[in-house]
DNA sequence: AGCACGCCGACT
DNA sequence: GTCGGCGTGCTC
């Protein structure tokens, strides 16, 4: 009888095809091989190997690759993967199975392209978006970029062709040495010697009962997080085992490398989308034969095959940047948590600021809850104080109030650092012409141009439009009354300018010219204080930490709170957290300045009091009520885009179709989370669900029979937030409800 | 992912 | 008419 292998592609396939291994070939799951795919030769990974009668009319497999086997707990999650966000099989391996080139066989892959200047020969519409986006010169994945434009990937393919755009590899560097567990390190606080004592409990406790029960891990910014995991991860490597730290990409600094080596001797060795070529596969190699004992890694680090994994933290596990957008959707927090249960190992997650869901993880008891509650050598949390604007309004014009002004004012006189944050780029969000009332609007989308003066351009910030900003009305032709509304942080970095003209005053968004590795080096060169007033985006509320910062004035902390966003108030009150919790992190005191003009908002009042408990109660009670994620079983169909009217018909059309019918929530592209938004689809429709894999089921179902919108429109299902429910037979007819454990 | 196929507007 | 661009569906 012939063995007949089934092997999964890592292509876009639901199911894994049938081969027949010729004789004197051994194959056994896991293997990778190499295999016959219509013209061409691919690889696949062996999902099952079985005797069978028949299978003559079966391609033979052409031979096994020389690189480590799959083990079965990263089997297991490419299954669980797959089923859970409704992937086909085959894509959720390929991002495990990012395979060296040489081995395939292949020649340097098209890892990225980028503009190359020269005009295509021919320009289409769709050749045209592509060409927009790809101007900034950036290089970009092929699909992603393909994606981003909303068009086929054969556009793409076709401008590579024609030589408009450049393939290009990605380029290597050196791998990682081996960290020391028992480095000598400055001592640990008492609540930190505390919270490692707990933690290494809730580990023992937990492989005692069998299963490991994630620890969710909350202190305030400074409370020092950091050294409380770093000695879990001490444990780990003394243990013999390795250790994954997922970071979000922003956050993976050249300044955590450093805290890293100051604990353990050594750099540890760093995972991200950057590194590519033969550096990626050493240390995918020194991975799975277990020599690198420390991975520090973006989300994709998830799927590395370690030899003998022991631990798993999530550091920032509320950053939304876990969350995969395009592709596979998945939320590297919560497949971290799926791949410790597999591997049985224990996963840490550690924020300031939690996200709900993992709050209500660790409240039920499906996860363990230590909290840091104070700052690390006796810290003091900086002073927060809100500025109502209704009483202290700046001056006509312009944006930073008198008390701010004044707070600013004496700490720069006193030699220290002052941050404004205010979180939006451009100089100014709306342009009118004052002599006919003509707002500059994208002719894609239904948004505001934002001016951008060093660019003298006007942009549209959801899908890239750009327009050189025009002398004269374009309407009614007439000079000078162009007017900008509205503050950006390049706007305010003017008046800042005009009031402390002898200051040295830098503007930090993402658009910072001369791109990230620019960016990066700027943020190095403000922490050692080269600066003395920064103003920025929420780029500098995240990761690097700035020791002479003292003041904290955030210019409008109402921003976010109005948007259609469900997790509006969640975002915002992480984001204000964080901003205003950079102010004192070196040897003074800090203190923050908040304008409002609502400071008896839930969420301002919460950030005010530094009650983040009573902010987290009252949110979790309203998503209950209002049945929005973590608790609504079918949370919400958002429908958003270019085109508000269809794309709500269309919604409306599904929702009719669905059994129970969800809430739908259409929102107009300003409102709505950029990553909805991207790319120039007539709408989008991101249908969000959670807890239920056969509610997930169904909805595939759903959409299955729905009406099937017409045009260039996409349809995407998000699992959104993910607290697992694992009850048997729970099913679309008897949903999981909150009120059951599962 | 790559490749063939088929549809559709443009143009010797 | 056919040619090139572009979306769709198939690959054991």
């Amino acid at each position: 009888m012939p063995t007949v292998a089934e092997i999964l592609i890592p292509l876009a396939i639901d199911t894994p095809y049938s081969y027949v291994v010729p004789h004197g070939l051994a194959v056994e799951v896991g293997d990778v091989v190499q295999i016959p795919l219509g013209p061409r030769e691919t690889v696949g990974v062996v999902w099952t190997v079985a005797e069978s009668v028949g299978g003559s009319n079966l391609r033979p497999v052409t031979g096994v690759i020389d690189v480590p086997r799959l083990g079965g707990t990263l089997r297991g999650l490419v299954d669980w993967i797959a089923r859970y966000t409704l992937a086909p099989k085959g894509s959720a391996l390929a991002m495990v199975l990012r395979l060296p080139d040489e081995a395939a066989g292949a020649e340097i892959a098209r890892v990225a392209v980028k503009i190359s200047g020269k005009p295509p020969t021919r320009a289409t519409a769709a050749r045209s978006k592509v060409l927009a986006i790809a101007a900034d010169g950036e290089s970009r994945g092929k699909s992603a970029l393909a994606k981003e434009a909303g068009v086929s990937l054969s556009v793409v393919d076709g401008l590579i062709d024609d030589g408009a755009l450049d393939a290009i590899a990605i380029a290597p560097e050196p791998v990682a040495p081996v960290p020391d567990p028992d480095h000598p390190r400055t001592p640990l606080s008492e609540a930190q010697a505390d919270a490692v004592a707990a933690l290494e409990a809730a580990f023992d406790e937990s492989a005692r009962a069998g299963a490991v029960k994630p620890v969710l891990l909350e202190g305030v910014t400074g409370s020092g997080k950091t050294e409380v995991y770093f000695e879990a991860v001490a444990a780990c490597v003394r243990g013999g085992k390795q250790a994954l730290i997922l970071m979000p990409e922003i956050a993976l600094t050249a300044q955590f490398l450093d805290r890293f080596a100051e604990r353990f001797g050594v750099r540890p060795a760093a995972w991200h989308s950057g590194i590519g070529g033969r550096r990626r596969e050493r240390l995918r190699a020194a991975v799975a034969s277990g020599e690198a004992k420390v991975v520090v890694g973006a989300r994709s680090a998830l799927f590395l095959p370690f030899a003998q994994l022991g631990l798993i933290v999530v550091d920032e596990e509320h950053e939304t940047a876990y969350k995969q957008e395009d592709g596979v959707h998945y939320h590297a927090r919560d497949m971290a948590v799926v791949r410790g249960r597999l591997e049985g190992c224990p996963v840490l997650l550690a924020s300031a600021t939690p996200s709900i869901e993992s709050r209500v993880n660790a409240a039920r008891g499906r996860y363990d809850h230590l909290i840091l509650p104070e700052r690390f050598g006796g810290r003091r949390l900086p002073d927060i104080a809100a500025i109502d604007m209704r009483r202290d309004p700046p001056e006509r014009g312009s944006f930073i109030s008198p008390p701010l002004v004044n707070a600013v004012k004496h700490t720069l006189e006193r030699g220290e650092q002052a941050l404004l944050f205010l979180n939006r780029r451009g100089y100014a969000p709306l342009t009118l012409c004052r002599a006919c009332g003509h707002r500059y609007q994208c002719r894609n989308c239904s948004t505001w141009l934002v001016e951008h003066r060093f660019r003298r351009a006007l942009v549209c910030h959801q899908c890239g439009y750009t327009e050189r900003r025009p002398e004269a009305c374009t309407n009614c032709g007439a000079f000078d009354h162009l007017t900008p509304c509205g503050p950006g942080v390049e706007r305010i970095a003017e008046e800042a300018a005009a009031l402390f003209p002898d200051k040295r005053i830098i503007v930090l968004s993402s658009d910072f010219p001369g791109g990230a590795e620019r960016l990066r080096q700027e943020l190095d060169a403000v922490a050692a204080g080269e600066c003395d007033l920064v103003v920025g985006t929420q780029l500098v509320a995240k990761g690097h930490n700035f020791p002479g910062l003292t003041l904290v004035g955030v210019l409008d902390a109402d921003i976010g709170l109005t948007s259609g966003d469900p997790r509006a108030a969640e975002r915002t009150f992480q984001l204000l957290q964080q901003v205003t919790g950079r102010a004192g992190r070196g040897e003074k005191p800090g203190r923050a300045l908040v304008q409002t003009y609502q400071p008896e908002h839930p969420v301002i009042a919460a950030l005010l009091s530094g009650d983040a408990e009573r902010f987290y109660a009252e949110e979790i009670a309203a998503r209950e009520a209002a049945g929005l994620p973590p608790f609504g079983r079918l949370a919400a169909l958002i429908v958003s885009g270019t085109d508000k009217a269809a794309a709500e018909a269309h919604g409306q059309a599904l929702a009719r179709e669905a059994d129970p019918p969800p809430g739908i929530m259409v929102l107009g592209p300003a409102e709505a989370p950029l990553a909805l938004i991207r790319g120039r689809h007539r709408f989008r429709l991101l249908v969000k669900t959670e807890r239920n894999i056969d509610m997930q089921a169904y909805l595939r179902e759903w959409l299955a029979r729905a009406p099937k919108p017409r045009g260039n429109v996409k349809v995407t299902i998000d699992v959104d937030p993910q607290s697992f429910c694992r009850r048997q037979g729970a099913s679309a007819a008897r949903p999981c409800t909150r009120s059951e454990q599962c």
